[in-house]
Parts: structure tokens; sequence; C-alpha cells
DNA sequence: CTTTTGTATTGTGTTGACACTTTGAAGGCT
DNA sequence: AGCCTTCAAAGTGTCAACACAATACAAAAG
């Protein structure tokens, strides 16, 4: 029994939530992560409380679980407040990235069965098709890039390496993606890296295939160092 | 004004605790590293709320916290128990130790200053005269081996590097040592590959610090996997 | 004797109210 | 005029009580 595939393998990864807090904290993660809660805001528990309809007790537990997705930083007696997004923890984000994510695909490269392989490489087929259709602008650019590497972290088969990426740090970087527009301007380039990524897989070579993750994700950091310092520039 | 020297660096990163939930917390955290409170148990809210001599409020926000810590599981209307401890998970720590700390070094060789390097080498020879001392069972395998690997995470200058380490896997590393008895079994090897590290952080040379401490954490983790194999072939 | 169903109990999820800390502003002092 | 003190308001931390789901046990049926 499969499940529906109009869902990214992040959203799959989440049980429905069957109670209140865990409801509640779905919706404010959204709305973080789209800005609808601007970054930086402060957090009124007795104002979200009265939106989402709730008691201020599962509230508070929301509040908690999205300080552990490193969404909020909470303060004692003082309250939460959004996370402020600097160009410096993105980055950080992406030394993260390339390391983990390296041993993830080392280990996919290693634990991946071929159907998984073959669904990911028609998961790219797909993104390409996507690509030639909006010329670029498409739902590649926005979810499909983390759906990519999110399928194989889960091909590693390494419960810890799903947790803390799926469950920290991709929130984290599609709250950027959405609001520093900062979809991969080199989407071409972009879907080829991960072809060669799956060739190495699919070979059962986890010490390129390591070495190929890295150097992608390595491409990605330099590349939004390299638009953050022009947009720096011109801010001058 | 430099924090007390009878603190490890992990036990200095934690600010003190303004609120109940905060101490109460604390001291759980304790508990089940030590194993007071023994792996796969279940946690009984309104006992644990009396045995502190708290309310069931702030202690849930505790619970939480130790669900973000990974160090209990939580199901819906079910209620928590504290993390099983399987040797596969352990493993899989290693591997995301190797990624990580190897990522870690790298950048730490870039980023730490002449003073942080000058005293990671006095920790080192602290280590030595303890080893001698002792005859290996000392201090240093308990908790003195991972506030060297700290040190470097903290010398990163990575902050998502430091949450995601000390916040996370070092509680449940330390967990598995306190109640594997899985204290390192070689820790003059150890101390010497820690001085290699070393060497190569002040030279500078990120790459070369970064393939040592991968190689050192692969060691580590191939040495626990001979140790509990032979402890799985004794049991039959 | 095994299985199933109904019931009772334990425990979690949720709510509203109270106490204390923080914060902001108004007023007095140097 | 600027700084400090004082006071009020808002907000967080904490508590006790209620509603409901899940589990354990017991009784009855097969």
């Amino acid at each position: 029994m499969n499940a529906p595939t109009h869902l990214t393998a992040l959203e799959q990864a989440e049980p429905e939530s069957r109670t209140l807090a865990d409801r509640v904290c779905r919706e404010i993660v959204t709305a973080i992560i789209k800005g609808d809660i601007p970054s930086g805001h402060k957090i009124s528990e007795p104002e979200l409380a009265r939106t989402y309809g709730i008691s201020r007790g599962p509230l508070r537990e929301a509040i908690r679980r999205l300080e552990g997705l490193r969404l909020v930083v909470r303060i004692p007696h003082v309250g939460a407040r959004v996370v402020s997004l600097s160009s410096q923890e993105l980055i950080e984000i992406y030394h993260v990235r390339e390391a983990m994510e390296g041993m993830a695909c080392r280990l996919a490269a290693e634990n991946m069965t071929d159907n998984e392989v073959a669904s990911l490489r028609a998961l790219l087929d797909e993104h390409e098709r996507s690509l030639e259709q909006s010329e670029g602008r498409s739902y590649f650019q926005k979810e499909g890039d983390l759906d990519f590497h999110y399928r194989i972290v889960q091909g590693s088969k390494n419960n810890k390496l799903q947790e803390l990426l799926g469950g920290e740090l991709y929130h984290l970087v599609r709250m950027y993606r959405y609001q520093f527009s900062l979809s991969s301007s080199r989407p071409v380039r972009a879907l080829a890296e991960h072809r060669h990524i799956v060739d190495a897989i699919q070979h059962r070579d986890g010490e390129l295939a390591e070495m190929l993750m890295r150097r992608h994700i390595s491409a990605a950091r330099k590349n939004i160092e390299q638009k953050l310092k022009s947009q720096s520039e011109t801010e001058q």
C-alpha cells in the first residue's frame, strides 16, 4: 500500500495530526515558512491562541515543538520570536548539509534498493519535463529539489540522518527559499548533477556518490554566497 | 572573565535554569543518562510530577524538551517512554558524527584562534596525565573524550553544528557510554589520534584535519561494532 | 480453556484561573 | 534636559480541575 503520490517525500513522513497541538503546530510551521508570520516577529501566546481558537496549553506545546524545529527562539519570561534569518546562518546550514547529505549519499549507495533507485530516476525525468514546460520557474525549484535530496536521505536507511535533516534543517531551507526567493538559479546544471549522483548510487560507488553530493551542495552554497554578495553590493 | 574550569565545555554551554520546567528537565536528563530511569521505561506524568514536586504543566514542557533531545519518544494519547537503546542506532549515530565532526574539524582548522588551539593542546596534556595516573580507567574515558570533540565543534564557529551535536547527539552518546559501559577501550591510541588532529588544525590544514577526524570516529565505530559482535556471540 | 466483549481505571489532552516577572511609560530627582 | 525610580499593564509560568481516549481486567460466550 503506497502513500499518495501527490505528496512530496518530506510530507509523507509526517503522520496525521491526532492532537490539537499537533495540528496547530503544522499550521504555524506553514505560516512561518511562507512568511505569513514574518521573520523575527514576536509571538504572543494569547493572540495566537485566539487566532487558532485553542487554549494556551496546546499552543505552548506547539511553540515548544517549533523551538525543537529551530523555527522559533524562546527566552524565559520574555517570550518566543520567529528566528531571524541571517545570510551567515544560511551558509552554516549548507556546510552542515554538505557533511550530512554527503554521508547520506554514501550510505544510500550501499543501502538503497533497486526499486528505490529506479523511482529516483523517474523523479528526475519528471523534474526534466517540468523544467522544459515552465522554462525553469517550476515546482522543481521550490520543493522538487528538496524532494530529491530527502529521498536520498531516506535511502541511506539511517534514521538519525532522516530525523536531523528532515526534522530541523529542511524546514529552515524551505523558509529561506520562500522568503529570500533563493530558488536555484541553475536548475539545468543542478538536474545534471542530480543525474550523475543517481548514476553513482546505481553503480554502488559510495565514495563517488558522497563526493558528487558534496560538490553539488558546495556549488549551491557558493552560488548563494555570490548572490548574497552582489545583493549587498547593489544595496550600497 | 572565564567560565569555571571544573566544568566541561558541554556543561558550560548550558545556561542556568530560570524556570521550573528547565530545572526539572535537566534533572531528568541526568537521570536518564545515568540509567536511574531505565531505557525503554514508561514515563508517567502524574508519577514524575509527584516525584519532583511540581505540577503536570511544567513537567509536560520538560518532557517535550526531552523529546527534542531525542531522549524520549512520545506517542499521542499513549504517553512517553525513554528511548530504547539499540546497537543499530548507536552505529547510526557514529555515522552522523563521522560526517558532522569531520566537517567541524575542517572548519575548526580555518576558524579556531591560536589561543583555542593552545588550550586544546593543554587539554590533551591533562588527559595524558589522567591516563598515566589511573591506567586508563579515568575521567578521560567518560567525559573527557567528548569534551575534546565538543571543543573542536565550538572551534568550527558554526552554530548549527554546535546545536545539532551538542543538543541531541552527545546526550545519546553519553547515555550509551554509561549504560553499555562502552568507554573507549583504546584510550592510548585515541589520545594519539587526538594529538594528530590538533597538529593538523594548528597547521591550518582543513582537509587533513577532516580526514583524520573521520578516521578517528570511524575507528571508534568499528571498535564498537566488534565489541558488540563479540558480546552477542558470547550470549549465544 | 480460549476468545471476546463490556466495564472500570489509569492517564493523557485540554481548559481556565492565578501569581510573578518583564516591559513600557509616567513622574520625580539630580 | 537627562537619568533614575516608580507604577501599571501585558504576558509568561504555574497550578488544579475536567473531558476523553487507551489500556487492563473481569466476566460471559463459544
